[in-house]
DNA sequence: TTATTGACATTGTCCGACAATGAGCGAGGC
DNA sequence: GCCTCGCTCATTGTCGGACAATGTCAATAA
């Protein structure tokens, strides 16, 4: 089966067979992440369509992730294209309010993720879980920067669920936030309370005992929305 | 405040400047969705860049429908740019049951949706959340193709809960959905044996009543996932 | 051995040209 | 008068070529 892969609408279907062609170059060249692909003169031609086409399908694939353009160097492959890949461009429109928004989606992707992984975590996700929650305990107890350890910590989890899209969801969302909301106020460590619930939140992950976390993961989703909603106000 | 839009990750920023100054431009021009943007060559020209690069904007927009391009006709604006736009890519691996994964994703968002309908839904909503139930019990008695009026119906609670996320990260999943499921199999009619459950599931909401909305959600969204779950066997 | 520097490769951008296609308008028939 | 058909034109889609910007890597000198 040759693999196929559409970054478009329905209705926009630009660059459908390029995509199709570049997807099966890259199959059957047996590229995997990390490693180059060939430069654009070379594909366009091998493709047979002008460079411009082709830069267009690579500037689609540059936006979702799947591959990193370098001027001067070249582009590599930077997410598998395994079967079928299939992207799925939204755009959302960010209001007054819509940082609350945003998490107004997380709270049930987060809890439902939550649930699935203590339901079906494998044994490796499990001790992952845990030993990502220490990392984090330490950090916040040496008073460093702990977001990038938090968010260590819920992808473990969103890879335990076992399904893709909880973390590509999430992660894009908390992007979206961090992007929007970074940016303004200067965001030190929003939600700084929030990370002693982490311990409990994972042994009860861990132990498969999906109400408790799911009741954990509300009350810290809850104090972050308390806490992005007080900075708001402060700011107003 | 200018308006920004970004359609790109922390580190593909291309076509960052173009895309504000398009964003501008369309402010400027006090352009509304449905009405025309000027050519593209006079765009780029007003913009000081080549065609080229504008395309690829415009490009970027259409992938997430923000606008729509028809060749032989020109470019018209499908989407309001007002504040900030923001655009979340996302690449999703389609594997054997991915469209169960879909699924899987779209449950705790359709039945968080419901919950925050029945919670804060205005008249005016409600009222359009009956309509569109009435709507898809003629169709659906007559015995007719009644998957646009399903989709309308929900729309109308994704409307209702006032956060636009939840309309379009579920209308995006249901697309991919469709997409890759419709395509092999035939699907004729995926989940008839949902369709009497939405009146009870949408008389809930209008009363206000989130428990029991959420209650027949998961009880539809269970039936779903069931048949699809059937038919993928029986065509394996 | 290490730092520097230069040639080279590769992506980013621009310009121009032509093809493909849809919209709008006018001529002609009823 | 009104409708239909066909033509012209505007607009997007695609191609080719060229140059700029920049990272890589090897050759060279201290």
């Amino acid at each position: 089966m040759v693999a196929s892969l559409h970054i478009a609408s329905p209705e926009t279907r630009v660059g459908h067979d390029v995509m199709d062609g570049l997807v099966a170059l890259v199959s059957a060249e047996g590229l995997k992440p990390g490693d180059r692909l060939p430069p654009e003169t070379e594909l366009a031609r091998r493709l047979g369509v002008g460079r411009h086409r082709l830069r267009e399908v690579l500037t689609a694939w540059a936006r979702v992730g799947i591959v990193s353009r370098n001027k001067g160097a070249g582009t590599v492959l930077a997410a598998p294209i395994t079967g079928r890949t299939l992207a799925l461009p939204l755009a959302v429109t960010l209001e007054a309010e819509s940082l609350l928004r945003t998490l107004a989606v997380r709270r049930p992707l987060e809890i439902e993720a939550v649930r699935l992984a203590a339901r079906d975590a494998a044994p490796t996700s499990r001790d992952r879980i845990t030993a990502r929650m220490l990392d984090l305990m330490v950090i916040f107890d040496g008073g460093g920067d702990w977001r990038a350890a938090d968010r260590a910590f819920h992808a473990a989890i969103h890879e335990a669920t076992g399904n893709p899209l909880f973390g590509q969801i999430i992660g894009q969302l908390q992007r979206a936030f961090d992007e929007v909301y970074a940016t303004p106020f200067g965001m030190p460590q929003l939600g700084s309370s929030t990370i002693p619930m982490h311990r409990p939140l994972a042994e009860a992950v861990v132990a498969g005992r999906a109400d408790e976390a799911a009741d954990w993961m509300a009350r810290i989703l809850e104090d972050t929305e308390a806490a992005a909603r007080a900075v708001m106000e402060g700011h107003r």
